[in-house]
DNA sequence: CCTTAACAGTGT
DNA sequence: CACTGTTAAGGG
């Protein structure tokens, strides 16, 4: 006897859980977890359809209470079966159960959302209507709400559910019994709201250069000899014009008639960008961000599947935008890390992108300036097909770079944190009234604050991290968010002389004012972003020219266009590169790059000053002289060597659990298994995480390098198989992250 | 969501 | 008491 775990119509958060029902004999070979089924449901069993998550042998009840499933849906919701193979898909592939899959790829809709307008409709002629009433009357016991409610209804043929509900008072039961015996009519219409306020005006063809219109040409060829399940990779450097290949692919789509998503990193989301498609393509296009509340994003998915729109942007979620005729997905930014989801399924878009792609016979465009090693590397091999951007829009030269090494500053006596090249730069460009960036990857006043007699580093009461100081002297956790006041003596030994390291944005900030009075100066990072325009307002304010100088996080350098900067100093370019983590250099380059990439978008040529104490570091290096491919080479080499993805896959493993050592006797337990049950398995740890402690939860990892992707689904599938089965440890919870993309 | 059963209300 | 209407629980 086998059984079904099942979910009910995933639409409904009350009935958000497994039944378990029966598998008849004859279905045996069509039930497999993601086929849709019909069941006999509720006390009246009546039928309705369900989605198949597991399959067990194991009744979890009564063998008798369990009802048999009545037989398999038709197919005649494509969009949803196949948005339900690829829930399987990211289940197999990233370790999830399949209702968090489930979940993740169809959005659920609560009661509330609903933006049903239900109307009650009179079936019956004026003379029948007359006949029910008049018996209705005539008989002893009068039936007082359903008088009423016929005679209004003969009155006005039709009236709204809310109406007869609300102000009517009349229960919904009475409504019901109407409509059993035939009497009315409930119609229902849906509204849906357009999230986009802008007013459309189209805007021409845009002229392509020769490069973009190469890039569109390769894809678009294809297409035509119906070569369309591609991937391709957009590989063009800041400021060539990936978004306009990107308009001309859309419209190409567009014109034969299908649709397109187009993700964007969130943080790249803003206004500026949405407008630009709004103003091309007008009402087809609409959005889904995080700020929308539930019910908007499940209309926008409604509008999407009605066809009502043929274009969807937004974040990685996005992605699963119920379009029937998917002819494109476009991943912006695909170096982004944001791509990979934090919560099971630890799916990355770009994969899964390629997987649903695969599904409709879909183009995948992925565009970058600083491609993910991985990508580049299937570029290279020719899994995706690369296309370049080699040159700037207006043949505009790249900005000039120069390295400062902070030792020679340090030696020569020059303790502040701006060169004494940065400085003269500033001057400069001050007095030319033209704009400077600086950009320094770490917020607060100080990143952490010690003893200089004991040597005592003060800490996280509930995580393993520095507190850091910010303004107010405030101490603050910036993974926990826990405060307390900046102690005037050490607390371990009590001397005073104790002090900050490590200056942030807020340091920065008050060493600028301090040093250029005259300046207006500006500081963007998530202590001045809080509002929810907070984002929006600071940068349009300095593209209107209203601050001199923009001091900030990572956040000031995602793509945004400020023609009067002539000047970005990158204060401590190195400081991602100690993380421990083979993405270091990845990510030290990137960064680089892309805070480079913002001087000189304008007439004038720009000027970039990168500040380290590693200037022979080879992403540095590499990133100064705008050289990606350079980059690459090295980072692919030392991949290699180490066997890091993308030469390899790895498989993480974390286990988690406020009891430390409950953590470590699973996490051992885990690796003691997977030792003995496989062999050559390379198998490392268990060790503390990057984090070893947050929220009073301790971390344990376990890393696994396999060149066999479908190795490491094994080896979870085992772990997860222990872990079902294993009743110590209870109270310890343990996660898989395939090809992570942070170091935990 | 839908059904049902148990409960409350009302006129004869 | 007979019947109508409301409400809350439960669904495998």
């Amino acid at each position: 006897m086998k059984f079904a775990d099942i979910v009910i119509d995933i639409s409904l958060e009350k009935l958000d859980k497994t039944f378990q029902y029966l598998i008849p004999e004859n279905l045996m070979d069509k039930v497999h977890p993601g086929s849709q089924v019909i069941i006999p449901f509720g006390k009246g069993g009546r039928q309705i359809k369900g989605f198949v998550v597991d399959i067990s042998e194991e009744p979890k009840l009564d063998v008798d209470k369990i009802k048999p499933i009545s037989g398999i849906a038709k197919d005649s919701i494509a969009i949803e079966s196949q948005l339900i193979e690829l829930a399987a898909w990211m289940k197999r592939n990233y370790g999830s159960t399949m209702n968090q899959a489930l979940k993740t790829v169809i959005p659920i809709k609560k009661k509330q959302s609903i933006k049903e307008k239900k109307t009650v409709v009179l079936k019956l002629d004026d003379e029948m209507a007359q006949i029910e009433y008049n018996e209705m009357l005539s008989r002893a016991r009068h039936s007082i709400y359903k008088e009423r409610l016929l005679k209004a209804l003969m009155d006005a043929k039709e009236i709204p559910w809310d109406y007869i509900v609300g102000d009517m008072g009349i229960s919904s039961s009475i409504i019901r019994d109407f409509a059993d015996k035939g009497w009315i009519e409930i119609s229902s219409e849906r509204t849906y709201r357009n999230p986009i306020r802008v007013s459309h005006t189209n805007e021409g063809d845009v002229i392509l250069n020769s490069d973009q219109a190469n890039a569109c040409d390769r894809v678009i060829n294809d297409w035509n000899s119906g070569n369309t399940n591609n991937t391709y990779l957009l590989y063009g450097v800041t400021g060539s014009g990936k978004t306009e290949v990107y308009m001309k692919l859309l419209e190409e789509t567009l014109n034969r008639g299908k649709s397109a998503i187009v993700l964007i990193p969130e943080i790249a989301l803003t206004y500026q960008t949405v407008n630009r498609f709004h103003k091309r393509f007008g009402d087809q296009v609409s959005i889904i961000n995080s700020r929308m509340t539930l019910a908007e994003r499940f209309d926008q998915f409604e509008r999407a599947k009605s066809g009502d729109v043929s274009i969807m942007v937004g974040p990685r979620s996005a992605l699963f935008t119920p379009f029937t005729n998917l002819g494109i997905i476009i991943i912006d930014e695909e170096h982004e890390s944001s791509y990979k989801s934090e919560v099971a399924p630890r799916y990355h878009a770009r994969e899964t992108a390629i997987a649903r792609a695969a599904m409709n016979n879909a183009t995948v465009v992925l565009g970058s300036a600083t491609p993910s090693v991985e990508s580049f590397m299937r570029a290279q091999t020719g899994e995706y097909k690369l296309l370049k951007l080699e040159n700037r829009v207006m043949d505009r030269p790249m900005p000039q770079c120069d390295i400062v090494d902070l030792r020679d500053e340090l030696m020569s006596g020059n303790r502040s944190i701006l060169s004494r090249k940065l400085q003269l730069a500033i001057e400069d460009r001050l007095n030319k009234k033209e704009q400077v960036m600086l950009f320094l990857n770490r917020r607060g006043l100080m990143g952490f604050i010690s003893c200089r007699a004991c040597g005592h580093v003060i800490k996280c009461p509930h995580c393993d991290v520095s507190l850091s100081l910010h303004g107010g002297n405030k101490l603050k956790c910036h993974y926990c968010g826990y405060e307390t006041a900046n102690p005037k003596v050490c607390p371990e030994c009590g001397s005073k002389y104790i002090g900050g390291f490590k200056a942030g944005t807020q340091k920065v900030e008050e060493i600028v004012k301090a040093q250029y009075p005259s300046a207006r100066v500006m500081r963007m990072d998530m202590d001045t972003t809080r509002g929810k325009h907070g984002h929006e307002d600071i940068l349009k304010s300095f593209a209107n020219h209203e601050a001199d100088i923009l001091i900030g996080t990572q956040m000031i350098v995602k793509g945004h266009d400020f023609p009067e900067v002539t000047l970005v100093g990158i204060l401590a370019a190195d400081m991602s590169l100690n993380a421990s983590d083979f993405h270091c250099a990845e990510r030290t380059f990137q960064l680089i790059t892309q805070a480079a990439g913002r001087a000189g978008r304008g007439h004038k040529p720009g000027n970039v000053i990168i500040q380290t104490y590693q200037p022979d570091n080879y992403s540095v290096v590499a990133a100064a002289n705008q050289d990606y491919e350079s980059f690459y080479n090295q980072e692919i080499a030392y991949r290699k060597l180490m066997d890091y993805p993308p030469a390899a896959h790895m498989l993480l493993i974390l286990v988690t659990s406020e009891n430390e050592s409950h953590a470590r006797g699973r996490a051992e337990a885990i690796v003691a298994l997977l030792n003995k049950t496989f062999d050559r398995i390379r198998c490392m740890g268990p060790s503390d995480a990057g984090i070893a402690r947050l929220n009073d939860i301790y971390r344990k990892v376990i890393y696994i390098k396999e060149r066999d992707y479908e190795k490491l689904i094994c080896y979870k599938d085992e772990v997860e198989k222990y872990l079902l089965d294993s009743r110590e440890y209870a109270d310890t919870a343990t996660w898989f992250d395939f090809d992570p993309m942070s170091g935990f």
